[in-house]
DNA sequence: AGGAGCGTTGCACCTACTGCAACGTCCATT
DNA sequence: AATGGACGTTGCAGTAGGTGCAACGCTCCT
């Protein structure tokens, strides 16, 4: 590991609690001053630490920039897969993972089930989005007033007749999805079929995609399937992990 | 300036276009792969960059939390966003909060008119600083010689038929901005994009930071748009008096 | 089973990072 | 106005430690 690079690295999370100045820095990095100096113009060039007008270093602005075209260029299809895959292995049901985009939920990765009655969805399809569990996930983490001028503006077809009715229903429904952290679908959108799903979790908290499991009644029945709820949860989170860049950060530097 | 660092740091944005192996980044680098592998170590102790499962490097969770550390520390855009959501709900276009920092314009906040859930898509990018509206506006403040010097660095696309096409009269602009106390930007950017926009100012007059309201053509005319600019002007002196009002000492939490 | 590609490690060399001390500048104090 | 102190900055000599090389181990593909 590189002592250099790992001092002036040290010096961004010092930089977060606040503005300082060089002898600051300089002390609770444990070196000369100079040295703080040269590890702070670095960190300067590169934009990661600001001056600002009292002279004191402050964070940078490249931290945005970086942070939000690493934010564009991740791509939670690619990262997801292989645990969805996994999880199909392990359950052997159908698998799907779904966004909202511009006020409709799309399907953006599938795998199919192993058995041979299959549901039907299309990969880039939007989802019904009154009854699937998706989608009910992914709307219960917009901010209310908008998930009611949404729900003010939908269908509301009765697919079944434990189709969600109407809007008021529909937004109870994501109240209660957005407290529980995860969802259901049990006959809503094709009698026979259920899904059970959870959703994944971006570094800020807010839900950027959504996965569940479905399966025909003849397969496995409804408590069957919520067994599952638990593997799908803890899939999800996974992925969130990933997602993330989430490190299982080890306490070493001290001393 | 520290040649490790200086290396170590040059992995960050080349990260942030996507995930690369070790080699990837080596070549990149134009260093041995151990030495590449050393310095992705570090960064990796620190949490900048992250390991996916399948061993490739991606920028990690910590630096989303300095990013968004770094952004808590502008109280300006604490301040101001309860007035730019007030603003956006009053005419309905989007409305944008920037600052100027290191040669650079950028957006730390925005509030988008049709897609709120999408809010901080954009934000923490570079904006086009020579004929953004907001851009003029911070520019406009500095003192004369650092305007002059900028300009003369400053590369002029002619985005459009209308963009500023050259130093000197982006200077003769910025002179008319710091006279009369706004900016527009009439298609100089986008063809079909109009922005009017206001500075905020601190306690001692200087601008700290700009915002703008900004809407296409098929929306509403470049004329209709003036007519938002008194109340534009008002909102941001409504957030200049708040800001300068308030003692902006922050606190260290230790010691 | 063999080979290619990639990440990893130990090592010797010498780059370039470090701390020191001296200098410049700004500000507060006398 | 003069003086002292605090802080940022720079040139320099010594050596800590970063670098590239080459060899090794692993996994995947043929």
């Amino acid at each position: 590991m590189s002592q250099t690079v790992d001092r002036a690295l040290s010096i961004l999370p010092l930089l977060a609690e606040g503005p300082a100045d060089l002898g600051q820095v300089a002390d609770r990095l444990g070196v000369h001053k100079s040295t703080a100096l040269r590890l702070l113009r670095t960190l300067h060039e590169h934009g990661l630490v600001y001056r600002q007008s009292d002279q004191r270093y402050r964070l940078g602005a490249r931290l945005f920039a970086l942070a939000q075209e690493a934010m564009e260029n991740l791509d939670i299809r690619e990262i997801a897969h292989p645990h969805l895959a996994r999880l199909n292995e392990t359950c052997g049901h159908t698998v799907h993972l779904a966004v909202y985009e511009e006020g409709e939920v799309l399907y953006i990765d599938k795998v199919e089930s192993r058995y041979p009655v299959r549901m039907y969805s299309r990969i880039g399809k939007p989802v019904a989005i009154t009854v699937a569990a998706v989608a009910k996930l992914l709307l219960a983490d917009l901010p209310e007033p908008e998930r009611r001028v949404i729900a003010e503006k939908l269908d509301y077809p009765l697919y079944t007749a434990r189709s969600t009715p109407n809007a008021p229903a529909f937004l109870r429904e994501l109240e209660k999805v957005r407290e529980q952290g995860w969802a259901t679908d049990l006959g809503g959108h094709e009698e026979s079929i259920n899904c059970a799903a959870a959703p994944i979790r971006g570094a800020d908290g807010r839900v950027v995609a959504a996965m569940s499991v479905s399966a025909p009644n003849v397969v496995v029945t409804a408590d069957e399937l919520l067994t599952l709820l638990p593997l799908v949860r803890r899939t999800a989170d996974a992925i969130s992990g990933e997602y993330s860049g989430r490190t299982p950060i080890k306490e070493a530097p001290k001393e």
